[in-house]
DNA sequence: TCTACAACTGATACGTTGTATCGAAGTGCG
DNA sequence: CGCACTTCGATACAACGTATCAGTTGTAGA
């Protein structure tokens, strides 16, 4: 190795470290992006923050992943590749698997139901993965591949609507810094009773008095799933 | 008036226009700006963009929303006024009738499936009339408040679930100039191949080569919303 | 062991974004 | 006519995504 005479040894020495090779790789580049978003949410996740937490220059991990969008996929495929459904079920016990399991890795990573419109297609291995097995339970059934993807779909829409709304809500609570259902609905409270002052929604109304299970979203969540698959059972007969 | 002696008359006669005032108001600034974002998506959405559209200073609408948070939810307010839900329905057919309205509602605005977390709590006068239309549907069949509500936000989640996976294919089809289906899958091709060339999805893989409505959103929609509806039915008996 | 090459990272910079600040212009009331 | 108040314009700033390019390092061939 040559020296270069235009920095004298003082110079060179002064500067980091020889920083030794191949700190980064997709893999440690996705661990310290969900980390950050688990923490601080998805509007945490910047390309300068990402870098700083890497240690490197903000421009480095440019190198593995081709932008932002990238960045968010890698994201999404390190996420579900927890997400193990169990097989030897049936199709209805694999579908509220899906269902259920979905949704704890949703409320494990809220930015997951925040994500931009592009990152909802990642079509990732891991994804697939997920996909393949549902499709899979719903197989034998005497369905049509139409069918059994637009039920599989149809699962997964409810998921994603449902959770999409349980973590803006949980957003919220955190960004307010509001800890209980009583706290959200105390800061709720002045918009509401203006609403209903105008005596307009008065069933809405009616349900904000004698609701008892507004913090039960699990009991919420499992009632429209429920209703969903027996929809699916007794339409589709099977 | 006392004319300012440091500027010249004619200087002051070059200047734009008197400007009228009280040009900017919630309703111009919502009507402009959901209008750009119908034509060029949400992300043609900037509180720069909108002063020019109304022609007027980058900062002149701040003094009608609050922010760019604000601005989402007048823009929410303003599309969700064409919600007209019929009434004099039974609940199935309410129910029905407002899954249906939405999603004619977020195919006439693509952005609406897109909107960030907190646009998605928005709660607006017409958004809250259109909640308490289905409430009353479902009024007076035995069901408690709590499932009352839980049933209206299962079928809200079913339809924003799906409108926002129809809409995210529908915003990666404009972005890459693709129009027909044919032409997606097309894009897609390499990718996909890599993924069945593992021979994991063997079951995606045959939904790939034998299904015939991969196109048909609306048939895609309606058997997952008939299920959900079925379910309803049967587990509430109702 | 040396050398050339390719891969990787650092530094710098540009254009855009949301929005804070403050002064100027117009409006209604005494 | 004068004065407080609302509304708008101009300017500015920090933070963002990312293009560009030079510098650095590991590695393959001689």
């Amino acid at each position: 190795m040559t020296t270069d005479k235009s920095t004298s040894l003082w110079e060179r020495l002064e500067r980091p470290s020889p920083a030794p090779r191949q700190v980064l790789s997709p893999q440690r580049i996705a661990t310290a992006a969900v980390a950050i978003a688990d923490a601080e949410g998805l509007e945490a996740i910047t390309m300068r923050r990402l870098a700083t937490e890497l240690g490197v220059a903000p421009m480095a991990p440019y190198r593995h992943v081709s932008g932002k969008d990238d960045l968010l996929e890698l994201m999404v495929d390190h996420v579900y590749a927890d997400l193990r459904l169990p097989g030897g079920l049936g199709w209805r016990e694999s579908l509220r698997a899906l269902a259920v399991r979905t949704r704890e890795l949703m409320l494990d990573h809220r930015w997951l139901a925040q994500l931009p419109p592009q990152a909802k297609l990642a079509l990732t291995p891991n994804v697939m993965a997920v996909a393949e097995r549902a499709l899979a339970a719903l197989d034998g059934l005497g369905l049509d591949a139409d069918t059994m993807m637009s039920v599989f779909r149809g699962v997964d829409a409810y998921v994603h609507g449902a959770m999409s709304y349980e973590s803006a809500v949980s957003a919220f609570m955190g960004e307010q810094s509001l800890s209980s259902g009583d706290e959200l609905r105390n800061e709720l409270a002045p918009l509401m009773t203006w609403h209903m002052r105008t005596g307009r929604y008065p069933t809405y109304e009616h349900y904000l008095r004698t609701a008892t299970r507004k913090d039960d979203t699990r009991w919420q969540f499992d009632l429209g799933l429920d209703c969903l698959l027996d929809g699916i059972a007794t339409r589709l007969n099977i």
